[in-house]
Formats: C-alpha cells, structure tokens, sequence
DNA sequence: ACTTGACCTTCCAGCGATTGGAACCTTTAT
DNA sequence: ATAAAGGTTCCAATCGCTGGAAGGTCAAGT
C-alpha cells in the first residue's frame, strides 16, 4: 500500500503520516526498490489508533504514551485509565474557563444595543478593565 | 515609563509588548536618547484593552479589530456588538465539542477498572476505532 | 516513443501567540 | 570599580500540522 493510499483509507493525510514518522511517532515505513512507503494493515491500525486518539483531544506525546502501553501486553488498566483520567480533568478545566468566557461576554453582548450609535458597554468593559482589573 | 514598569503596571510581559509592537497591534513607542522605549498612560489603558480583550478569548487579529472599532468615535454599536456575538457563536461551538470528547472519555473511563489486569475499554476503542470508524 | 498527469520523494517555511535565550548596551547601587 | 538589574536586537522553539518548491517515478493515452 502507497502512502495516499493509506492516507485515504485511514483519513490520516499523506503529510501528517510523514509528520508522525519524523517524530517517531509511528516506526519508519519499509521503503519499495523505488523509495516509496510501503504500508500494511498494521500501520493501518496504528493510524487509526492515533486519529481517534486525536480526535479524543489527546496531545501527540500522549498518544504516544497510549501507543506504548497499547502495545505492552503487561500493562495495567489503571495506567491508562490514570491517563485518561488526566485528560479528562484537563478538558473539565478548559470546559469551565470557556463557560465563564462565554458567560462574560454573552452579559456584555445582552447589554449593548447594537444599533447605530457608537456607545456600546462591550467596549466599555475592555476600556475600563484598566481600572477595574489592576 | 520604561517597558518593564508599564510592564508590570499592565501585566503585558515586556516580550509581549514588544512583539505587540513588532506586529502594529500597538504603535510603536516613543524612544528616550539610550534607545528605552518610553510609554504614557495612554499606552497603558491600551494594553489593559487589549489584555483584557485576549483574557476573554479574542484573537490578536479581533482585537485589532476591537483597537479600531474603540478609538473610531463614529463607529456603531452594531458593529462591535457583530464582532462579540460571532465569537460568543464560536465558544459555543468549542464548548460543545469538548464536551462532546469529554462524555466520550468519561464513559470509557468509567468502564475503565484501573486495577493491574491489561484489559481496558479506553485503549480497545481506540484500538477498535480502525473497524468501527471506517 | 513520447507526453501528460498523478503519484511519490525531500526539504524549508509558515500558521498563532507568545516565550526563551544569546549577545550586547545602559543605568543604578554598592 | 564593579556587579546587578534593566534595556536593546535578533534568532529559535513551542504544537501539530500544512503548503509549496524542486525533483524522481509510474501508468495511461496518443
């Protein structure tokens, strides 16, 4: 299998698979006499591995952790679940601070006429944060 | 006042600053004989503007927007008010999709033992994603 | 046989928004 | 006199790709 081959199939494209090679994410292709990538269903498997390991907001260097120990049949669930775990904490925190952001900005944006005129409480905030923020 | 004062003033890092500077975000200071940039009170209600706008989730790019849209006395509040919900639209948007990743991930990890045996839900769905994805 | 187009290769650069560090100059305090 | 603390510039790194240039290879059509 050519590299846009797998690209295709596996949604990962061409690019991000030469990406994650030249940062040992996935161990180097094997090369055909002409020096293209030759890829099997097991690279198939890893990227897939890895996109859905993304798409869950994992970092790379955490999917590399989770390769590993996909990998290592003497692991232990609770290391990976410690893992998760994390993660999860992780998008709680980024969860929470967006709410507030949003609630912040959807009180000042309640307030603000939008109409022709040119005074506008959004702008007031920002302006006056010197103030009330120091 | 030199940079590390309005600095600290501000809560703007000195690098920061300067780098607002080197993108025309803010104009570029006044200079003292040594070469110090010099900055006024008026550069210090712009950086509380403009920190306070990036503390609530725009870009540099709005904010520069945002910089216009305040010093114009002719502008309307429409206009701001356009620019405020837009980014409302898109927290929205972000938030969903990371609670989206985070119920993915709580339902796993909740499926997950965490004691020392191998077998673990999280890394078969993600190991499982190459049928079921696909 | 020749050409076209689609693939593959490598390497370098850029995105956003800083931040760190090196190398150097100036001011202030001891 | 000297050392610490501040300022200056410029280049590089972060993260996770992605775009583009310059070139080699392959399969198909004329």
């Amino acid at each position: 299998m050519n590299i846009g081959t797998i690209a295709e199939k596996s949604g990962v494209p061409p690019k991000t698979i030469r990406y994650y090679e030249s940062i040992g994410l996935v161990r180097p292709a094997d090369r055909r006499p002409n020096g293209y990538r030759s890829y099997t269903l097991f690279d198939m498997r890893t990227l897939n591995f890895i996109k859905r390991a993304r798409s869950l907001g994992f970092s790379v260097e955490e999917v590399r952790d989770l390769l590993d120990l996909w990998q290592d049949k003497s692991r232990t669930s609770a290391a990976v679940k410690a893992l998760a775990v994390r993660h999860v904490e992780a998008l709680d925190h980024k969860i929470e601070e967006l709410k507030s952001i949003r609630k912040t900005l959807a009180d000042l944006v309640k307030r603000c006429r939008g109409d022709e005129r040119p005074d506008c409480p959004i702008l007031e905030d920002l302006g006056h944060a010197a103030e009330g923020g120091k």
